[in-house]
RNA sequence: CGGGGAGUGGCUCAGCCUGGUAGAGCACCUGGUUCGGGACCAGGGGGUCGGAGGUUCAAAUCCUCUCUCCCCGACCA
């Protein structure tokens, strides 16, 4: 029996000046975690016990579609180098030298030892569909950790991997990994939502996340209430209303007016009275990429242009061209355009025609709520001018279509025209259909059927362990503390007796505890010899879910249930207190 | 890396401006009285004031450098 007198409990009266976010005062109160540095914890008691519950439920639901393996976190530069890794994780990763003064990273993820195993093992098609998994420890150097343990440097994380023969089985697996992620996130109590997702710079095809709703989350995710619609921010739609477009002018050709002065979009759409709708709104970029021959850095300009009135998403920015951007200087823009800031257009420059071949030319990106629209207004590239008349594809070429547009709350959704909503929250797993990336570039090959040898196809899936504890804690907290599922809390049941001298108290307690344990219960007494008023507030301090005190009442035979949600209390005969939680709780395996 | 803030017993903070050799509450230890929502009384232990250098008769306090942590921006579980 776990009585807390034994225990190391170090709870706080007070939160930690650096905590901002609930889950992080929370979690530091009530003694599941103490910071070692930045973005690195320790877990002690309750926070280890939790973190098991919640890795044990992963296991369970894993094992029914895969198999655990147990892999290196120091992993050898060689096999980071065949992905392409080392150099595009840049500081991400953390490196350090053996005493041969060889490269090591610890482990960011486990594509490349997972892909190793598959290459020098994975011989027939006959040996797929094939799902390997752990639960280890990943290593990354964040930028900048923050929120406790909402964005950390060392953290554990379910990874699972799958590699099928085809496209087809793909997406067998990736439906298992989609199914089994929904039965792990119920199972651990939490409220979720599962949005289509950025597949990423890597061209992947499909990508879901499961998202927690939170204000301390940094994700930012459109959903609609009205379907079941829902979006990262970076791959979110909208319904787009029908614009009316301008009648042409003249003879239809590129007319230049006189705009003195008006450099933003609404002084200019005012100034010549036409809706900002109409107009095109030329921002401009640069890009650090690689030369493809030479392999040196340079410099590439980016132009997007988007509807007058819409805003620019960079993740889609960023995620359309794979490259990250930055906007341009002064100078650039000059060198580019010949034309001061405020009258920029896309007539004139000579644009790259393809995004895939490396002419070095700047790349025009056109949002596609522009596709198809006429008689545009744009800067003229000339001080105090603009451009009537213009039509995407006439009077100039885009490098490429792209959806660029960030989606703004109360548009209408894109599938059912509700309008939609825009949430911060929390990712706690990611399901990524991966593709031939790792198995092409590290030389994954099996034999098909007909003795052709065939690359397999990989899908990658994780979910980290460290948000499920932090998601549950933001999503159940008041001013005293918070409440876990009983599934993932550390105990399911505090015994409270109010006097431990009282010898009849404590012999109920001891008597009620032994019996829920006995019946399967995760149970803690707390036989502190303390003030009532402390162990109440450190029961509701620490996440778990009932308390039942044992008072003045046990003369009566019977003792108070306490459910921390709602503080709902309820009066259960001694007798009776294993059947009531059977009643109350689901049974433990 | 850019911008902002903070480092003083275990925790939360005061003291710094205007140098004079460190303080409160909580926590901890001992004894006693208490015991249904963070008790009270008495006594007690614990601090190189993040670090280094400098100014000064004298530095937590002023100056310089440095380290660490937190928050806001580009990444992700």
């Amino acid at each position: 029996m776990h009585r807390w007198s034994e225990l190391f409990i170090p709870t706080l009266r007070e939160a930690p000046a650096d905590a901002e976010v609930a889950s992080h005062k929370f979690l530091v109160r009530a003694g599941y975690i103490r910071q070692l540095a930045a973005g690195i914890y320790s877990y002690l008691f309750l926070g280890t016990r939790s973190f098991n519950k919640i890795m044990a439920i992963v296991r369970e639901e894993m094992n029914r579609i895969g198999q655990e393996f147990y892999l290196p976190l120091l992993h050898p530069r060689e096999i980071w180098e065949a992905s392409g890794r080392w150099a595009l994780m840049g500081d991400n990763l953390f490196k350090l030298k053996d005493r041969k003064g060889a490269d090591l990273a610890l482990g960011f993820t486990a594509e490349e030892v997972m892909t190793s195993i598959a290459m020098k093992e994975l011989r027939s098609y006959k040996q797929l569909p094939q799902i390997w998994y752990q639960v280890a420890p990943k290593f990354r150097d964040e930028p900048r950790p923050k929120s406790g343990l909402l964005r950390v440097r060392q953290f554990m994380m379910k990874d699972a991997y799958s590699f099928d023969i085809d496209a087809a089985g793909l997406d067998v697996s990736y439906k298992k990994h989609y199914d089994t992620y929904c039965r792990i996130f119920d199972r651990c109590g939490l409220k979720y939502m599962v949005v289509e997702a950025d597949s990423g710079a890597m061209g992947g095809k499909e990508s879901h996340e499961f998202m927690v709703r939170t204000p301390a989350g940094e994700d930012q995710i459109v959903s609609c209430d009205g379907c079941n619609y829902a979006a990262n921010m970076e791959k979110a739609t909208s319904k787009q209303e029908a614009v009316e477009d301008l009648k042409r002018e003249g003879d239809g050709s590129p007319l230049e007016v006189h705009t003195p002065g008006q450099k933003t979009i609404e002084d200019v759409a005012r100034y010549l009275g036409v809706s900002p709708k109409n107009k095109i709104k030329t921002l401009a970029f640069m890009a650090e990429e690689k030369d493809a021959k030479t392999g040196k850095p340079r410099l590439r300009a980016i132009v997007v242009l988007m509807r007058g009135d819409h805003q620019l998403n960079e993740a889609k920015l960023n995620a359309a061209i794979a490259v990250a951007t930055r906007p341009m200087d002064e100078a650039e823009i000059k060198a580019l355009f010949k034309s001061p800031a405020g009258y920029l257009g896309p007539v004139g420059v000579e644009w790259a025609k393809d995004l895939k071949k490396d002419t070095g030319l700047p790349v025009l990106l056109v949002d596609k709520a522009l596709e198809g629209r006429v008689n545009l207004i744009a800067g003229a590239n000339k001080e105090n001018y603009h451009l009537k008349n213009l039509t995407p594809g006439k009077d100039f070429h885009p490098t490429a279509y792209a959806d660029l547009r960030a989606v703004t709350a109360g548009e209408g959704c894109p599938s059912c025209g509700n309008s939609l909503r825009i949430d911060t929250a929390v990712e706690i797993g990611h399901i990524f259909k991966l593709g031939y990336r790792y198995s092409e570039s590290m030389g994954a090959r099996v034999l098909d059927k007909n003795g052709k040898e065939v690359t397999p196809i990989m899908g990658s899936y994780g979910i980290g362990i460290e948000r499920i504890l932090t998601a549950a804690v933001e999503q159940s907290n008041d001013e005293n503390g918070f409440w876990l599922p009983p599934s993932i809390a550390p105990f399911q049941i505090v015994v409270t007796p109010v006097n431990v001298k009282d010898e009849s108290l404590l012999t109920a307690a001891v008597d009620i505890a032994t019996r829920l344990e006995a019946a399967g219960f995760d149970v803690i007494l707390d036989d502190r010899n303390e003030r009532p008023g402390v162990k109440f507030k450190d029961a509701d301090l620490v996440g778990i879910p009932f308390r039942i005190t044992v008072g003045n009442k046990v003369t009566e035979g019977t003792v108070e249930v306490v459910l921390r949600s709602t503080r709902e209390v309820r009066d259960v005969t001694i007798t009776a207190i294993v059947e009531y939680f059977q009643g109350v709780l689901p049974a433990k395996a």
